[in-house]
DNA sequence: GCCAACGTTGGC
DNA sequence: GCCAACGTTGGC
């Protein structure tokens, strides 16, 4: 099997890695997003790895690891008209919205900021560098390595 | 809290 | 199918 890597952006106050740590696993309700959806729905496998990022944070930046733990299925929250996620248009028949679970791995010793991925050579391609507001998105393997090895480093 | 970037919606 | 208006993301 090869593993695929992935980043996935989580508002520090609205569900941190401490969060994820603490209930261990967790559906990723709440993505609105097409290509977002996609790369759940289509690319993910249980076992793949993620960068766990903190957006809206001081820093924003990668905090941890965790891992896809689930094949995609729909999110129910677009079925709930109490929630804030519900969607009108989607239907049990044709949901529209697809997540995966993910399961804590690690908490990094520190957290790698935003500011040092952008100032780093070696990540210049990386897609949280050049695109803005995607909340799932593909890493490679080298710059899932290098985040890493940041991690392990005093900033 | 501001606001730029940019994805989505909906009128036509 | 274009595109203006609108809403959201997310850094700062």
């Amino acid at each position: 099997m090869t593993r695929k890597y992935w980043l996935m952006k989580s508002e520090e106050d609205e569900y941190s890695i401490g969060d994820l740590e603490s209930d261990g696993t967790t559906r990723w309700v709440g993505v609105r997003n097409y290509e977002a959806r996609n790369l759940m729905r289509d690319e993910m496998s249980p076992g793949d790895r993620i960068l766990y990022y903190h957006s809206n944070a001081n820093p924003s930046g990668v905090a941890g690891i965790a891992e896809v733990a689930s094949e995609s299925y729909p999110d129910p929250t677009q079925f709930d008209p109490d929630s804030r996620y519900h969607d009108r248009k989607a239907t049990k028949e044709e949901p529209r919205w697809f997540l995966v679970d993910v399961r804590f791995v690690e908490r990094f010793p520190r957290v790698v900021p935003l500011s040092e991925i952008k100032a780093e050579d070696r990540l210049s391609e990386m897609v949280l560098v050049k695109r803005m507001r995607l909340s799932v998105q593909p890493v490679r393997n080298d710059e899932f390595e290098v985040v890493r090895e940041m991690a392990e480093r005093k900033g």
